[in-house]
DNA sequence: GCGACAG
DNA sequence: ATCTTGTCGC
């Protein structure tokens, strides 16, 4: 599929803030996914000891029966720093090009990140969504912002995360016994079904199964470094 | 000024 | 995220 090249990622600190406060307008629209949802691609990356290389990975799957249809992976060095809330500006550029190379169409990819529920709204989910076009969710193993009632203990319990007086994700048990994964729509999607699709892909462990399998995908990369792809 | 703080 | 072995529990 073709990534769009809206903007550099080369910036600066402040110019990452700047376009995110720019890019965030076009990333709002809630709303609930269209038509049958047929394929889910999960991303996800592994970092090197040193934290300069990364590898992505990107699962496809059949949906709802989740059988695996395809995966791609790619290596690229950092340079950008760790910085929470400025995620993508380290681990977007491998997603994409990953997606790019893709052969067949996700209906909706899932990321080990945060959607809108992000200090200014626009977290790795929506960023990678809005430049290939494609709705996507975050779902991530841990809080950036906002704040939830207790989630219920039982598998599929729920909490809404609200942060600034909105609704801007779901704080999701995908499974008894562990802690809850906080689910947010990255873009073109609504809570409600970006939270149905994270449950519908729990298969047993916490973290649904797109993201599991790009997850090992990713670390099975970097453990064998036999696939250093053109770097950028 | 002091915490909080995705991977 | 990554560095690390075994170990307790379903």
């Amino acid at each position: 599929m073709r990534i769009r090249q809206v903007h550099p990622w080369d910036v600066s600190v402040e110019e990452a803030v700047d376009l995110q406060l720019r890019l965030a307008a076009r990333a709002q629209k809630a709303a609930p996914f269209r038509g049958r949802v047929r394929r889910v691609a999960g991303a996800d990356l592994a970092y090197d000891k040193r934290g300069d290389r990364i590898w992505a990975a990107v699962v496809l799957f059949s949906y709802p029966d989740l059988q695996r249809i395809e995966e791609v992976v790619d290596t690229c060095r950092v340079h950008f720093p760790y910085i929470p809330g400025l995620f993508s500006f380290r681990e977007a550029p491998p997603i994409l090009d990953c997606l790019e190379r893709l052969r067949s169409r996700p209906d909706v990819i899932m990321l080990d990140a945060h959607g809108i529920a992000h200090p200014r709204r626009f977290g790795l989910a929506s960023h990678v969504g809005l430049l290939a076009s494609l709705p996507s969710i975050g779902c991530a193993k841990s809080r950036l912002v906002g704040a939830h009632e207790t989630v219920p203990s039982a598998k599929g319990g729920q909490a809404p995360v609200y942060y600034n007086h909105s609704k801007v994700g779901t704080a999701l048990r995908t499974r008894a016994g562990v802690r809850p994964v906080y689910v947010s729509p990255g873009y073109r999607l609504s809570v409600g079904s970006a939270t149905a699709m994270v449950l519908a892909c729990a298969h047993g462990h916490r973290i649904p199964e797109p993201i599991r399998a790009a997850h090992d995908l990713a670390n099975r990369a970097r453990r064998l470094r036999s696939i250093q792809i053109a770097e950028m």
